[in-house]
DNA sequence: ATACCACCTGGAAATTATTACCATTAAGTT
DNA sequence: AACTTAATGGTAATAATTTCCAGGTGGTAT
């Protein structure tokens, strides 16, 4: 298991990337959301924390403007949109290779918990190719019961 | 490829055992909504269309009615949410062992291809029974271009 | 059957996330 | 420094979803 660093300028690059060929602009704000986005963790953060987390940094940011800077990342593939079911639209920095994780959500407790597996990647990937597609990134996720609410489980007789 | 011919009455069971083990009612707008969501195809269907279909059955059918049925068909693991980022949440019937496909959707047309990959179900299985975890269904979505949006692509520099 | 209780329904109001609008400010270019 | 264009913040507007409630209905015990 190879550590790969990755130097955040490399983000940052892509961004600057994306800012100059659609003649968009570099601004402060942008800067403070992307830093506090991708530099400090907070998986599947809501706009909300992220509005609340960026308004330490700069109290006069208003919800617009993340909300149009996320949108902004999603485009230049850096974030990655979410949604639990919960009604909040979730942000995370999309992975680079090797990076990627995936979910598996407990429809009993909303429990949360994430894994790696390099040979759905492969196939992924795989099917994919034969579709004529490239892919970017994905979205992996396995809905049922953890541990603990299958032994809670175990009193009703429930099948599927 | 053995063509699963599944009796209707399959789900309906699903749905009969759920209503009785939560001391729930059969009611004649849940029989209408079941037959309209599980008997007619209209894939990732939204709250709003399915309120029209209904509609048409049972005219004074409310859309809170649609929402908390859905909400029942997907607590009972019959119904599937999904959110592809338009603002609309959209269902689908859960499929049956073999009958499950997951999507690739093409970030530059909104293009969505189906696909089904028993390797991949595999895998997820796998990795879930190593967490102890017991998977109802999963949602699998390969972001990225499809075969024309690639082809436009080439004309600018875009490398992600 | 009847009575009863709990659940369901429709309609509309309330809530909440997200987007649109606009006057002002700031970036980047010439 | 002047100018052009995009970005920002605040807020209003929009749209999806939830909540509320009075009246209706299903299912069970009697």
């Amino acid at each position: 298991m190879i550590p790969k660093v990755r130097p955040k300028s490399e983000r940052k690059k892509v961004l600057e990337l994306y800012l100059a060929k659609k003649h968009l602009k570099s601004t402060k704000q942008r800067d403070i959301i992307f830093d506090e986005f991708f530099n400090h963790p907070g998986q599947h953060i809501t706009v909300e924390e992220l509005y609340e987390k960026v308004k330490k940094q700069y109290p006069k940011i208003g919800y617009a403007t993340i909300y149009r800077t996320l949108k902004l990342f999603k485009e230049c593939g850096l974030a990655f949109e979410r949604n639990f079911g919960d009604g909040k639209t979730r942000y995370e920095p999309v992975k680079f290779e090797g990076e990627h994780h995936d979910h598996m959500i407990c429809v009993g407790c909303g429990r949360i918990i994430e894994f790696e597996n390099q040979r759905i990647e492969y196939y992924s990937r795989e099917v994919a190719r034969l579709n004529g597609f490239e892919v970017l990134n994905h979205k992996l996720e396995l809905y049922g019961y953890c541990g603990s609410c299958r032994e809670k489980k175990k009193e009703g007789a429930n099948n599927l």
